[in-house]
RNA sequence: GGCCCGUUGGUCAAGAGGUUAAGACACGGCCCUUUCACGGCUGUAACAUGGGUUCGAUUCCCGUACGGGUCACCA
């Protein structure tokens, strides 16, 4: 068999050598020890918190050594592609606060290493494919697919590996003549790796788990479908060699097939990137057991089942940027939280994330521990910061509510500062969509009466209570001045004043401070728990408080 | 099933051949307190399992169990 007439055969509109695309992309001039890294997703329409998770461990490593991140779609499977889904891609990483500092954009590319999509690089990918089929190291398979299904269940009744390998590659050692007359049949041909016949052992030194060892590859891959675009195999050796990648962070699902990569980058005699792969996320989930009783797994987050997979859901649930990154890298690095303890004010990314810290098993996916993690990101910003970040949010998801933002603005900041000044400040924000409903009672539009006055006191002593506070109270008292306006009014009522009277002589009392503070916070918030009355009564103004109180005169 | 990866409290996890086995979230109690939050103190709770190696193993080795991944012209 002669190689060179093969692949003139087989491609015969490649003109260029390898030398001639490997020229086309220089060696990047970066400072020593800079990362280049990035993130492949294919344009499925879908993207999920695994996607994030490595994107921000790529992000970090490449920016915290001054080198370079970038976007990469990995569109070789048309059949999965969806319209518009390069834009969701770069809409949700931008949401969340990844940026990159080159690949693929809306309509087009930025960066020297493109174009970014694999697609557009096809003609590439022929070059070196050509150049392998020249070295011996691939050749065209005419196998249809019925062929394929047919020798797999022959291998699987015979308990055998699956797979096109060894005695099963039929297409191996096709003829010169034979390959031409196929071709000019116009069967459908796809390029095969071919694979060595002794296997042997790889060793990878993984950056996350360590040193690995492998059997070497031995099935013949494909390369190329018969569409002439690449598989992902192919695709990621060629494009992280030429882009210079250094390195290739991915999910564990990869680890299987890290042989093929290797032969790959060995057969073109480059050399690997180093690789980091990722752990899935999991989710504790709930199953039937063995004895008719119930117990709980962990298990891979699922599209199906599990909305907080999509990135999307955090999105529509308003949980902050800020809270989802310092919620992933809690996961990435465990000493995350130690070093955001000591340092309150800093921004993430100061925070010196290494792959040494990286947990290889599962990480299961908490949401209680986001929504903690979510008040503190929320209680460190300001209130302009809040309400610019909480309104943007309504804009898009809660248009009625965006509407009070805008129309109430200098409220709004008001009501922010609740709470906010001291040591101790108040941490009722979790997300946008709960800040919505927390916040509703600022505003008469959106205000309702939720919980109902104590029982303990009748209707006709809370009248009167109500009454005596509005003839009393003085709008412009501060808070200690306030507060013992309250407290005359409620022990000239026979109240006690102090809870812990009531508590050890209930029957000399009517009921305690508690009751009657709690029926003004109702009438004000609708709620029995709420923040501080008197702040919240200057929020809301005299004109406010009065109303709402006289509703119930 | 073959191959590969993994297993420290409910969860995230630190850790090293000899430790009273950190810390955070969640949970319980107490304190603070006009409610709720916040905060402070405190408590319950863990090295999957069986063999080795060793003076000593949760840590190293082998097996077992369990969980996960992968076996495509998908990524």
């Amino acid at each position: 068999m002669n190689h060179q007439q093969l692949a003139a055969l087989l491609f015969p509109d490649v003109t260029e050598s390898r030398e001639d695309v490997e020229a086309r992309f220089p060696k990047r001039d970066l400072p020593e020890g800079a990362k280049v890294t990035r993130i492949g997703p294919s344009p499925t329409g879908f993207i999920h918190l695994g996607n994030l998770y490595n994107a921000i461990i790529a992000e970090r490593l490449a920016h915290q050594s001054g080198g370079v991140f970038y976007l990469r779609i990995e569109d070789t499977d048309q059949k999965r592609e969806v319209p518009g889904a390069v834009e969701t891609i770069l809409r949700s990483m931008a949401y969340f606060g990844v940026y990159f500092d080159e690949g693929a954009t809306i309509d087009g590319n930025k960066g020297d290493y493109g174009p970014y999509r694999q697609r557009q690089r096809a003609g590439i990918y022929h070059v070196f494919a050509k150049w392998l089929v020249e070295q011996g190291m691939a050749y065209p398979c005419f196998c249809t697919a019925e062929q394929l299904d047919a020798t797999r269940e022959r291998q699987q009744a015979n308990k055998e590996l699956t797979g096109y390998y060894g005695p099963y590659a039929t297409c191996r050692n096709l003829s010169l003549e034979e390959v031409q007359a196929n071709l000019e049949a116009g069967k459908p041909w796809v390029l095969r790796f071919r694979a060595p016949e002794e296997q042997g052992t790889i060793l990878v030194n993984d950056a996350i788990r360590g040193a690995l060892k492998m059997p070497s590859n031995n099935m013949d891959f494909v390369l190329l479908k018969s569409d002439g675009i690449p598989t992902y195999h192919f695709a990621h050796c060629i494009d992280d060699h030429l882009m210079q990648s250094t390195y290739v962070i991915r999910g564990e699902e990869w680890l299987a097939s890290l042989p093929m990569h290797v032969a790959l980058f060995e057969a073109m005699g480059w050399e690997t990137p180093i690789y980091c792969h990722t752990a899935t996320l999991m989710k504790l989930d709930t199953v039937p057991d063995d004895n008719g009783g119930e117990k709980q797994i962990k298990r891979k987050l699922s599209k199906r089942k599990d909305p907080e997979l999509a990135l999307a859901y955090y999105q529509q649930e308003g949980i902050c940027q800020d809270a989802v990154w310092e919620f992933l890298l809690t996961l990435l690095n465990s000493n995350y939280e130690e070093w955001r303890i000591a340092n309150p004010e800093a921004s993430y990314l100061d925070f010196p994330y290494t792959l040494e810290k990286m947990s290889n098993s599962g990480a299961l996916v908490d949401l209680e521990k986001l929504d903690n993690i979510s008040k503190d990101v929320i209680c460190r910003m300001s209130a302009e910061e809040v309400y610019e970040k909480w309104s943007a949010w309504c804009k898009e998801y809660n248009p009625d509510f965006y509407a009070l933002l805008t129309a109430y603005k200098d409220k709004t900041l008001k009501a922010l500062n609740v709470g906010k000044g001291g040591k101790k400040p108040r941490k009722d924000l979790v997300s946008w969509k709960q800040a919505c409903q927390f916040m509703s009672f600022y505003y008469d539009e959106t205000f309702q009466r939720e919980d109902e006055f104590p029982e303990q006191v009748d209707e006709a002593t809370r009248k009167e209570f109500f009454r005596r506070y509005l003839e009393s109270n003085d709008f412009s008292a501060d808070q200690s001045a306030w507060f013992a306006n309250v407290k005359a009014i409620t022990g000239d009522m026979g109240f006690a004043v102090r809870p812990k009277d009531y508590k050890k002589h209930p029957e000399d009392y009517k009921g305690s401070i508690v009751h009657t503070t709690n029926m003004l916070r109702i009438a004000l918030t609708g709620r029995a728990n709420a923040p501080d009355i008197w702040e919240v009564s200057n929020v809301l103004g005299e004109d406010c408080v009065r109303a709402r109180i006289e509703k119930y005169l």
